[in-house]
DNA sequence: AATAACCTCAACCGCTATGAG
DNA sequence: ACTCATAGCGGTTGAGGTTAT
């Protein structure tokens, strides 16, 4: 005798569940208990597949379920059980509390496949990714040399947590601020080797900064972490900051050193910088020469928050931050 | 401002594993 | 040993949101 189906298909709603679902399964869970998830739409009132209220809790209604951002911690514990068990969600998820198996796939597919590639490591094998797929990067890097070293230095400075000043800088004179009006790239300075965070600083013209400003950062995966600043006034970039009120900081925390990174990299972007001791520093000035409306909006001094002064952002590169872009976003940003 | 392209993730599908009868 | 209901798993899809052009 054939299976009879799970439901009756043509009685049941599909797609998203409304709230008064989720309300009605709630409610009924609550009371009864998980379970018997063949009889329950029908004991709760519901219009759906059995298979389908049990995901619709297990992945979503849950009380037990964390939500929000996965931590770097939880992205290292997943590579590493990963690494460990491959696709077997179900038991990753079972060392990630709060955490579902669904959940922990898709994390994947959208942004540890995409970190691992960053770091040159192939995330089936999590190997290293073999010289014809790094060749993207290797081909495009004229004259430098593949960064042990610099990955080295990298990771020193990663090594402790610290938390650096998001600080502008122009790429020597190559970036002025007359090429701000549509977008500009900046290269900063001395993040993990000043090589894995950029600043997008979009302008949509009456002075500076005043759209919105971008800052993008990775742990030498590129491009997988975004917070988005925005500035409402035309002087800086100070309005709204992701996590504090004086000032841009990204923190930085150390990522597991078993982690083969090999990769090549354009001259501009080579060279790691440790954080230079500094007197604090005027935002817009440094930045941009330039002060927009009204007061400098910066407060001209910033400490950062773990009590070292900002730095005042050396040049690094004789590039564009532009072909900074060019060349790794355009190379990362797909995976 | 409009549109295209891209990204995310909730939900679905089909399959296997498990256990009760 | 077998059937069947159910739970669970992993791959895939597509709606909706975001970003780029």
């Amino acid at each position: 005798m054939a299976r009879s189906p799970c439901c009756e298909k043509q009685h049941t709603n599909k797609g998203a569940w409304s709230k008064e679902e989720d309300e009605r399964l709630i409610k009924y869970i609550k009371s009864h208990g998980e379970g018997c998830w063949r009889s329950l739409p029908k004991a709760a009132g519901l219009a759906r597949c059995g298979k389908s209220c049990r995901l619709r809790w297990i992945n979503y209604l849950r009380p037990d379920l964390k939500r929000g951002n996965f931590t770097r911690e939880e992205d290292e514990l997943i590579i590493r059980l990963h690494n460990e068990v491959g696709n077997k969600w179900s038991q990753i998820a079972q060392q990630l509390k709060g955490r579902t198996d669904n959940e922990i796939k898709n994390y994947w597919n959208t942004h540890i496949k995409r970190k691992l590639y960053g770091r040159g490591v192939d995330p089936s094998t999590h190997k290293p990714l073999k010289p014809a797929s790094t060749s993207a990067v290797a081909g495009a890097s004229t004259s430098s040399t593949t960064t042990a070293s610099a990955v080295a230095s990298s990771t020193n400075l990663i090594n402790k947590p610290t938390v650096i000043p998001v600080v502008p800088t122009t790429s020597g004179s190559s970036v002025s601020h007359k090429s701000l009006n549509t977008k500009s790239v900046f290269p900063l300075f001395s993040f993990n080797g000043g090589l894995d965070k950029k600043l997008v600083v979009t302008d949509s013209g009456c002075g500076f900064l005043d759209k919105k400003l971008v800052v993008t950062d990775s742990d030498c995966g590129f491009l997988d972490k975004k917070f988005v600043v925005t500035d409402s006034g035309c002087g800086g970039v100070e309005d709204s900051v992701s996590n504090t009120s004086s000032g841009v900081t990204i923190e930085e925390t150390p990522y597991p050193p078993q982690i083969n990174l090999e990769l090549s990299l354009a001259p501009p972007f080579q060279q790691p910088q440790a954080v230079a001791p500094s007197q604090g520093v005027c935002l817009c000035n440094q930045a941009l020469g330039f002060h927009g409306n009204g007061p400098c909006c910066c407060m001209n001094t910033r400490p950062t928050t773990n009590g070292v002064s900002a730095a005042a952002p050396p040049p690094t590169t004789t590039g564009t931050g532009n072909d900074f872009f060019r060349f790794f976003g355009a190379r990362f940003m797909k995976f």
